[in-house]
DNA sequence: CTACCATCCTGGTTGC
DNA sequence: TGCAACCAGGATGGTA
């Protein structure tokens, strides 16, 4: 679930706990994930002081006194939760615990472990698969209409599956594609490719303007979201056409339309919902 | 090279 | 109420 909105929220929440701490103790409780967890963690981490916590896209970036970069993805369902009960017990899904010297624990847990933790160098970090191809930050000076429209330059797929791609732009979900595509008034199906400029003007606008947003209100919550600190993030009651089939949206029923207009489709086998009448080409 | 599809998992929801 | 089918925010690797 979590896209960048959600991720930026969760780093800022660890920020306090783990900045200018030190890693006491490294538990790992899941030998089996998709990505195993690197051998050497503990003998990386066990000892070194957090200096600084970043984003990049939808990943958690711990910076250390040493070379070494904690890169954490969420993928659907994971979550990082700052714990500081002394008789913590880890639960099922509590597949990593980090300890401060504090006594603070911080628990990665993931029920359908489609994340991922792994270590890189601060050196040969952009280097790393994960990053190589990776498009500009949304919220970043270097995304900006041009730059999108040379992205999608020749791309017959459709504008929802392009931006979808972490290529052309990174850090953007299925829900954000689809609250941005609406309040710019495009399309999810419009092809990617011939899009015109002034429109690539005002969708580069909503979607730095609705990911600002989603990370004031401290994300959205779902099923499975929370934030560091395990409040719940409030976006979800925002959201203007994501998952309201059915519904009338905000702009028709300002201007007094009562028909439902939001519908859902799928486009390579997810969810799209968008507003049939404020989103024709 | 691009585009499309299946797949990795668990758990919550829906429908019979 | 019980159970099976279906669905979910992401990324990737294979194939066409």
């Amino acid at each position: 679930m979590p896209e960048l909105p959600e991720v930026e929220t969760v780093m800022r929440g660890l920020e306090p706990a783990m900045m200018n701490k030190e890693i006491k103790h490294v538990q790992k409780r899941r030998p089996d994930l998709r990505i195993p967890f690197p051998e050497n963690l503990e003998k990386a981490l066990e000892g070194r002081a957090v200096q600084s916590l970043t984003r990049r896209a939808k990943y958690i970036l711990v910076h250390f006194d040493s070379d070494d970069v904690l890169v954490i993805h969420l993928g659907m369902s994971g979550r990082v939760l700052i714990v500081s009960d002394d008789d913590y017990q880890p639960e099922k899904h509590d597949h990593l615990i980090l300890t401060m010297n504090d006594g603070t624990h911080i628990v990665y847990n993931d029920p359908r472990r489609f994340g991922m933790v792994f270590l890189v160098s601060q050196d040969g970090m952009l280097s790393h698969k994960a990053f190589k191809d990776m498009g500009s930050e949304p919220l970043g000076n270097d995304f900006n209409a041009p730059i999108l429209k040379e992205r999608l330059k020749g791309k017959k797929t459709s504008i929802k599956q392009a931006l979808l791609d972490q290529r052309v732009v990174c850090g953007l979900g299925n829900i954000y594609v689809c609250e941005a595509l609406y309040e710019a008034g495009i399309s999810p199906k419009a092809l990617a490719g011939s899009i015109s400029l002034p429109r690539l003007e005002i969708l580069t606008r909503k979607i730095k303007d609705v990911l600002a947003r989603a990370i004031k209100a401290g994300g959205s919550s779902l099923k499975d979201f929370r934030q560091a600190d395990g409040e719940l993030g409030y976006f979800q009651h925002s959201f203007l056409v994501y998952d309201r089939e059915g519904h009338v949206c905000k702009g028709c029923k300002e201007e007094g339309y009562d028909k439902p207009c939001v519908k859902r489709i799928v486009q390579s086998g997810r969810s799209t919902f968008y507003c049939m009448r404020r989103q024709k080409r």
